[in-house]
DNA sequence: ATGAAAGCGCTAACAG
DNA sequence: CTGTTAGCGCTTTCAT
């Protein structure tokens, strides 16, 4: 304990509150507000450098509760993802981070584990903790989406194609960044292009990227290879692997609808003594670091996280409704050695 | 907009209040509070119910930040981790979260690039929001960590070894654990085993894991192999890996510190054409799911993420000081087709 | 069993 | 240029 002109002071333990601050440089709670937010009201040169020296001396630091009460936003954004651990998902989480924390927000990430009741508890406790925004990765229909109470909150939803009214959406173009991931397949000179694709809560929903692989395959006159289902997981993209080998007749390529699920497929080609590209193609989606280094490295339709995070994060604190729409971004075929070039 | 009772009520849209509830149930604010937390005084059972019935219809959502300023904690816990794409730190990080959120507590997680001046931002920024604890894997020194002005509150260190005075640390017993991942290519025969071990902040600190791989070369009598200093990343692993090969003469066996860099070290293999394990094996460190789908699957030494984040949650959050210590995790060593076995 | 009111730390309108 | 004060939404003591 350390008494300073005074008073008592111990540095760094019990909180410091502006009162404190304010009696040891001698003036009102109101003036120190005026140095730390550099406003509304001046400040005296001399006065604002006693201030500074008091926050320095009783290590103050603002309590940022008490100021998002008084001024209605904690500056924080809230993010629902249906897998954390997902690597694309912990990239785009970390990148969304970064952009909001250049403009001053933290982020308060949340994992729905793909399951509907859960969101619908992390976005409940998203509002109750007041965050400016949230930015959402639905596991819900558009109007289960659109029904969540959220107190006005706004929310942007990305990783989707589908749009609820009055809600912006931030996505890659997943059916076009389909087609040109098949579409390079069929260039190698592949006529059964087979398809693993996540299994969706909501069966009714389609999967853009399925639509985009039909499209490619009906552009170039072929008949649709075979579709295997199957969670969203390495070891979900394993036992669809498993199945497709275990068909009558072996396609020669797999058109993979993540990274994530070609992994789980590289495996069972492997354990398959299959040779990649020889034997069975691979093109993913996402290009997330694990696809660079898997075995063969993967060809993968990239999804470009920086532009989603910066365009998610400008609409999630956009008040004006100027981007109240759909925003699709391009993908960039990435090629690797898994596709045969 | 609909009135109901003649009271004007828009559900879901601006901010409904805890005033707005009694008014509509038509009791005190008190009695709302009552109900909500249950205490501490007794509400007549008639009146709970119009209290329930008036939160239904006006869908009213505690301000968690008001509850926060009035309580002295927000039910927050704060972590940072190195980096927060590593799926080790993923994992991790998506453990704790769960953990927390079975005692009512939110993550508010943190990325600090291996960067000593962002990690102090994030306490910093975690502090001002008044989390009521720090969950830390730390790239400062000992007397570093210790000096951060954190207003009091309790901070927990996991993934590393070394201790802070009062602060206490949860981790996996690397030392061991590297002994053991070591001692497995030993019984395989092999006599010439390199190390990668990731690049430290600070050169003095040595990692743990490295010297368990010299006890367990010491004992059993062999002479170091090389040893290849790098970033805790996939690339990093690769570049080692890389290194490792031009040398003169070829280590039969690589103990890698973290599945990231054995991911990196099997490209680097498979590019040189050797065969895993037979050409070269390869043990790794941490056993995430990544290890389990590569090519060769990885033999590796795994951590008990639950274990770390249940004894982390736990240290902080308890108050007394009965968890102030060292707590070491002991790892199981995962068998897979990468050692050879 | 219920209500009135103080107070958590901060901001900003208003007054001097 | 500086100070006083009301109020953000909630909890809880103290009255009734």
């Amino acid at each position: 304990m350390v008494f300073v002109a005074g008073l008592q002071v111990q540095p760094g333990s019990g909180k410091v509150t502006r009162t404190d601050v304010a009696r040891y440089a001698g003036v009102s709670t109101a003036v120190v507000s005026y140095v730390i937010n550099g406003g509304p009201k001046p400040v005296a040169a001399a006065t604002a450098a006693r201030v500074r020296e008091a926050i320095k001396v009783l290590q103050y630091q603002p309590n940022a509760t008490a100021r998002a009460l008084t001024m209605g936003s904690a500056r924080l954004l809230g993010m629902i993802v249906p897998d954390s651990t997902n690597p694309y998902f912990a990239e785009l989480t970390d990148a969304i981070a970064q952009v909001a924390a250049a403009r001053g927000y933290a982020l308060l990430a949340a994992n729905s584990r793909t399951d509907a009741e859960t969101e619908r508890q992390n976005t409940l406790s998203l509002v109750s903790r007041q965050v400016d925004a949230i930015i959402l990765a639905t596991v819900l229909s558009p109007s289960e989406v659109a029904a969540m109470p959220v107190q006005g909150i706004p929310r942007v939803l990305i990783d989707q194609s589908s749009t609820v009214h009055g809600v912006p959406t931030v996505s890659t173009d997943f059916e076009q960044g389909a087609v040109a991931g098949v579409q390079h397949l069929i260039g190698h000179g592949h006529r059964d292009i087979a398809i693993l694709v996540g299994r969706d809560i909501d069966p009714s929903r389609v999967d853009p990227r399925h639509n985009g692989w039909k499209t490619a395959l009906r552009d170039a006159g072929l008949t649709e290879g075979p579709v295997e289902f199957t969670d969203f997981t390495r070891q979900g993209g394993y036992e669809a692997t498993r199945r497709l080998l275990e068909r009558p007749k072996r396609p020669t390529a797999i058109f993979a609808s993540s990274d994530l699920l070609a992994v789980g497929a590289l495996l069972a080609l492997h354990e398959a003594d299959l040779s990649i590209p020889d034997d069975i193609a691979v093109v993913s989606f996402d290009g997330t670091s694990e696809s660079e280094f898997s075995w063969p490295p993967l060809t993968t339709v990239r999804q470009s996280i920086n532009l989603i995070a910066e365009a998610a994060v400008r609409a999630a604190l956009s008040s004006d409704d100027s981007e109240g729409k759909a925003q699709l971004l391009a993908t960039e075929l990435i090629i690797r050695r898994s596709c045969g070039c």
